[in-house]
DNA sequence: GTGAAAGCGCTAACAC
DNA sequence: GTGTTAGCGCTTTCAC
């Protein structure tokens, strides 16, 4: 009836009208569920196929499933998120779920001035409303509360934040090892004044979960054991490249400098390396740098950076497993996973100068 | 009645019975539609506020819209996407829509022998089935007829692909002129073996149509009108980091090396650097290299790559405006906007050695 | 201006 | 094993 580009989409009604049987055996084809024929079963795979049928994740999610798990990274410039995301997608790849990505961007609006944590909530929020069967949470910067929130309404699994939870699964790196493995790399150098960038965190409550927040207490707790307590020293800005740039410019301004910086990202690491080139410094001859996250960038030929593996994709194949579990049993107890990290040495550290 | 995490979310009944009116009033002011009281208005907002009440997308998506965006990029590893998402979230951040992310990941499994462009038709397809109102795709593979096919269901914006089509918007860059600049630059300083990494094509029919096909175009005609079309030299791999360092691996392997490589992407570039400083060769002084994009990695200081600007901010804003105006009026004429490149000169490229 | 009621396309009880 | 039917939470005629 309907000319042109108006052709109504394909239903349940047409595939079960075209092979001849009730919409209810279509729809258990669809999900591979209990009680078909093998013989129905193939006149409606027919029809499917004959007529192109793909049912619609909106009408299917008011009762059942959508067959979707919503993934929430803070921020998509990170060159480590995509290891997550390749972890997941390709655990997912073989099930019906598809996975789909929503991001807090990070454009400064003028009259705008929603925090990140904000917009996070926001964004979780409107995955829930979107009928997501279930999530995946990126170190989100939400409290423990906001989180468990959650959790209770929708199938959740939480990376990078270090807290447990009956509520959801959680898979964090060690990155208080981590960390150590940093300091000890560059006190065997012979370095002593190892500084850090960290991120600033706003809010004290969930400071201590956050996975920044764990790499700069393992930054401390290494330092000390090396008997350089008196050496500490942390810059705090944003895991961005600007907060490794802002962080090293301060640092490069000290009355007697550090002889390495110690980035909590290779992101952070990137900023740094871009301020110590423009103050003349040579790297790592005059100073050294590592970042963390051993992200493509780092084994970059220009870069070379000494940086912290921590396995993202396993991390990202680690929580869609959990996830894909729990959705199939909310009642599941909940699982942690740590992840061990391993040190990259590469060109950016050496021993200090003079 | 139901206890514990059970408690059912509250529906737009719930507000239409605390607020005494009834759903169909509760759903017009949801809207902002035509014919509710300022009065009833008031009441209603009320209510909603007072019970939290949050539309669900799948069941608004039923009859009407879900007030969803789609976004389908060919690989998050590609750090100039960002700046396009960027540009589309913060145009979209004020209205009611949402933006959602696809990607095609690019982990390579041993059975499974998918190419890009079935990955990306396929997540089209799961996009459409989710009831996005509209959607954004970025460079897709896919040939001109399922793009159309696409877009004769569902409004569609397509961002780097030069192909003019009733059915969709477009919006894309200058690539053949942002490759006349590169080579005229780099012929200005003096090169004249100037050689190209471009992505291989192994469609043909859509190949002219492709970002990188129309820079390569652009790179042939620039060195033509040089008077270097004896030189024209261009190794196929692929935009990656990894296509990058084997195309360079066979540029550098030539009898008569090229004094300067011209990669079509800053992540291309970042694989040319990283092979030529494993064959230790010092950029520019040796051989001069260029990318295009202008990404953030372009500007790092061990790096400094000059790169093309094309502006991702303000492509993915235009894309984002011209969607949203085809989901308000579906048959409005269809739009291709050219957006200019600019050259970013920085410390890869200078005259040439001898 | 307002509300009753009929779906949208699917799933899940429940009959048969 | 199979089909009938009642919803899921919204939007949208269409009466009033």
């Amino acid at each position: 009836m309907d000319p042109g580009t108006g052709t109504r989409r394909v239903t349940i009604v047409d595939v079960a009208a075209h092979a001849q049987v009730s919409t209810t055996a279509v729809s258990k084809v669809m999900r591979n569920a209990y009680g078909v024929s093998p013989a129905m079963r193939e006149r409606v795979n027919a029809a499917i196929a004959e007529l192109g049928y793909r049912p619609r994740a909106a009408a299917r999610g008011m009762r059942g499933r959508t067959y979707t798990i919503g993934v929430v990274l803070p921020d998509i410039r990170n060159p480590f998120f995509p290891e997550i995301v390749d972890g997941i997608s390709g655990h997912v790849r073989d099930t019906e779920y598809q996975v789909m990505l929503g991001t807090g961007s990070r454009i400064s609006l003028p009259g705008t001035s929603a925090s990140d944590a904000e917009v996070e909530l926001r964004l979780i929020d409107s995955m829930v409303d979107r009928g997501m069967d279930g999530m995946v949470l990126v170190a989100p910067a939400a409290g423990q509360k906001r989180v468990d929130e959650a959790a209770a309404g929708v199938p959740l699994v939480v990376i990078g934040r270090h807290m447990r939870s009956a509520l959801h699964d959680t898979v964090v790196d060690d990155d208080a090892r981590g960390a150590a493995l940093v300091v000890n790399h560059l006190a065997d150098l012979g370095h002593r004044r190892i500084a850090h960038i960290d991120q600033r965190e706003p809010d004290h409550g969930r400071a201590a979960t956050m996975p920044n927040a764990v790499r700069t207490r393992g930054y401390r707790d290494a330092m000390t054991a090396q008997g350089l307590a008196g050496q500490i020293d942390v810059v705090s800005t944003g895991y961005t490249e600007e907060g490794g740039y802002l962080g090293a410019k301060q640092l490069l301004a000290r009355e007697v400098r550090p002889t390495a910086i110690f980035a909590g990202a290779d992101i952070v690491a990137m900023g740094v390396l871009t301020a110590v080139a423009e103050a003349g410094l040579r790297v790592p001859e005059d100073i050294s740098v590592a970042g963390y996250d051993n992200t493509s960038f780092a084994a970059l030929g220009p870069i070379g950076l000494t940086s912290v593996d921590q396995a993202g994709q396993q991390i990202g194949a680690d929580a869609a497993r959990l996830l894909l579990e729990r959705i199939a049993r909310r009642d599941r107890p909940s699982t942690f996973i740590t992840t061990s990290p391993t040190l990259v040495v590469r060109r950016t550290t050496a021993a200090p100068p003079g």
